[in-house]
DNA sequence: CTCTCCCT
């Protein structure tokens, strides 16, 4: 599972290289055979005739935006171009990918590509992982490590190149690492440091943008090749496209021959399941078809159910993928000839003034849809059916709008003023968030204790709490909850909750276990909540020592939880480094629900007369997620983690709180939002 | 009466 972006392209476009073009290569003899069609497939490859051109041009360049499509060979290509023509001048180049695979996977095929492997010349920096050497020169990163570098070296003094490749996903950590990237390079400019230089890598979207915003750089096209696809649009707006997706396919299926497979984009893992379902129904009836083989796929499955899209699909039948997003980007299935695209997709929407932050299903934006579409020609000509008419095409969003402006601020702002820079609503944004946004996001980190006002002065500045809390990869209210429990005397347990609040589920919850899972989970409920019955989970997987076979039986998603023991000794490291105590509270559980009051206090709602939920300063009605706990309790008063929309606004994950607690935590925003609420 | 996707 792998994003075969780079790594592969060549391949699609010479199919006669393909047995000397392995994707996760031997490491054998690298001079040998192996290392000649490797710089035969390089030559070949549709970057190479730039290569002058790139090079020159880069060298006599501050910044530049490189525009190519997927496979033009630019993320493994131009890295090297450089490194060998010298223009790092022997200090680092650090590339930028927003996924952790593609860092990786990445960096290994560039290694290869050198000759050598990972962990030497070319290496890759991701979370967990650091395979660099000092005399690395090529470093693969995470845009989210780079960013965290960032706070202890604002100025990237160790990197005379910093590449931003898929800039056009703009991801909230490449939005930040723009106004970063842009702010040392002047400051180098100013002080006479050597000159950082900035690759900006996209595919075609925002072109002028990005130029304008790093000072009219130039902007280096790149060829690159897909298969024609044909897109076909509905003739009427569909009122369900859940419905339309089911006629489509089947009016695919009753034509096209057998081993022409179809990739259909839906949003969430509900509507997949029961998709999934509905056409094994219908599929039955069906003679003189191919047979069809379904799957879901979505980030939530376990993996080994997710690697089935990429079996070989059987003799005389036809692949039939449904999936969210995961597969615009993160997966690239193989031998896709049909996509279908329902033009929705869940997002996260963020509305500064409630405070609300919360996931939705929302149109797609034309950039999105073409992304899908482009998923039908990796391999050869495809056909896209989309199920929206062409005007309701033209009528969405250009781009999809960066997550820098739906998303709560808090996290990025802290590190932001950690990196020394104190005006934040001044900061240089590519695409400025609202400055309700960044206002809510400092109102809160003054509530958390992260900020406080300067005397005499409107400024805010960091208060030593705040630096602490900067130090934690977690977002500022589980940094908080964190150092609360030092004084509680329960880090030893908080610090297992917050590790597995980090991950992804841990419980498994697919629709067709459903009832099995909820069983097996009874055990580890707890009438405090659903933190608490994490920590009841944590505590019981450590008694077994993360045995397998017990996460099976007890529907835990083992890899999760593997995961949350890797943040988890991360996050404690942290806090040894900082000298904190790691105490344990052992049976007291009260200790850990203040604090999580306390961190979460934005969080919370009451019980209300007519037995609904409402959020207690901004008065919305919310429900407690069946999933939770707690659902069928009717606790007085609750802090929640987040919102889900759907259909209705469910509370996920929750912890019965004594309001005292709330009110003991802010008593002035709690006074504030009340007089607002009665106006 | 049910959970887009990534990342430190």
């Amino acid at each position: 599972m792998k994003d075969a972006d780079e790594p592969g392209s060549a391949k699609k476009h010479k199919p006669n290289f393909h047995h000397s073009f392995p994707a996760h290569g031997s490491q054998s003899s690298p001079r040998g055979n192996t290392f000649d069609a490797l710089r035969k497939a390089k030559q070949a490859l549709p970057i190479f005739p730039a290569r002058r051109t790139l090079i020159n041009q880069i060298r006599r360049l501050a910044s530049a935006i490189v525009i190519g499509e997927t496979g033009s060979g630019k993320t493994t290509q131009i890295p090297q171009y450089l490194l060998e023509s010298e223009v790092n001048k022997g200090s680092i180049i650090a590339i930028t990918q927003p996924r952790r695979v593609a860092a990786i996977t990445v960096a290994q095929r560039v290694a290869q590509e050198m000759g050598s492997t990972a962990g030497g010349i070319v290496g890759y920096c991701v979370r967990f992982e650091d395979v660099t050497a000092p005399n690395t020169k090529l470093k693969f990163m995470t845009d989210g490590m780079l960013l965290r570098e960032a706070i202890l070296d604002p100025n990237l003094t160790r990197y005379s190149i910093v590449m931003l490749d898929e800039a056009h996903e703009r991801t909230i950590h490449t939005d930040v690492l723009f106004g970063v990237v842009k702010a040392a390079q002047r400051h180098r400019l100013k002080t006479g440091q050597p000159q950082l230089k900035i690759v900006v890598m996209s595919a075609t979207m925002d072109v002028d943008h990005f130029s304008k915003y790093f000072n009219n750089a130039p902007v280096l096209y790149l060829e690159g090749r897909q298969f024609p696809i044909q897109v076909m649009h509905v003739k009427e707006p569909q009122s369900d496209y859940l419905f339309a997706s089911l006629v489509t396919l089947f009016q695919i299926h009753k034509e096209a021959p057998a081993g022409e497979d179809v990739l259909i984009f839906l949003t969430g893992q509900e509507e997949i399941d029961s998709a999934v379902r509905s056409i094994l129904d219908l599929s039955r009836d069906l003679n003189d078809c191919p047979k069809l083989q379904v799957f879901p796929l979505y980030a939530a499955l376990p993996s080994h159910e997710q690697i089935k899209v990429f079996n070989k699909t059987l003799p005389g039948h036809r692949k039939v993928v449904v999936a969210t997003n995961i597969a615009e980007t993160s997966i690239t299935i193989h031998g896709i000839k049909y996509v279908i695209d329902s033009g929705m997709v869940k997002a996260k929407v963020y509305h500064p003034l409630s405070g609300l932050d919360l996931l939705k299903v929302v149109t797609a934006s034309r950039a999105q849809v073409l992304q899908r579409t482009g998923r039908a020609g990796r391999e050869a000509p495809g056909i896209c059916y989309r199920l929206f008419t062409e005007a309701q095409f033209k009528a969405m969003d250009v781009n999809t709008v960066p997550e820098i402006q739906r998303c709560n601020l808090a996290s990025v702002v802290l590190q932001l003023m950690a990196m020394g820079i104190s005006n934040v609503l001044s900061f240089d944004f590519m695409n400025k968030p609202a400055p309700e946004s960044i206002n809510a996001a400092l109102e809160e980190l003054v509530l958390l204790g992260a900020l406080e006002r300067q005397p005499d002065s409107e400024m805010l500045k960091l208060t030593p709490v705040g630096k602490q809390m900067a130090a934690f990869p977690l977002d500022p209210r589980f940094s908080k909850v964190i150092l609360l429990a030092k004084d509680f005397g329960c880090l030893e347990e908080v610090l297992s909750i917050v590790s597995i609040l980090s991950v992804d589920s841990v419980l498994l919850n697919s629709s067709k276990k459903r009832l099995q899972a909820g069983q097996a989970h009874e055990k580890f409920k707890s009438s405090e909540g659903d933190h608490i019955m994490l920590l009841n989970i944590y505590r019981a997987y450590k008694q077994v020592n993360g045995n397998k076979s017990w996460c099976y039986e007890n529907y835990i998603v083992a890899r999760n939880m593997n995961t949350a023991q890797q943040v988890r000794r991360q996050l404690r490291e942290i806090c040894v480094r900082q000298q904190m105590e790691i105490s344990s509270c052992g049976r007291e559980t009260t200790a850990i629900r203040r604090c999580l009051a306390v961190g979460l206090f934005m969080n919370a709602a009451e019980l209300s007369k007519d037995g609904e939920f409402m959020t207690l300063t901004t008065r919305k009605q919310v429900s407690i997620h069946p999933s939770s706990c707690l659902f069928q309790n009717k606790p007085a008063c609750v802090v929640y983690t987040e919102l889900v929309k759907t259909s209705k606004t469910y509370m996920r994950t929750l912890s019965v709180v004594d309001p005292d607690w709330l009110m003991e935590a802010a008593p002035a925003y709690f006074r504030r939002k009340r007089a607002s609420a009665i106006t």
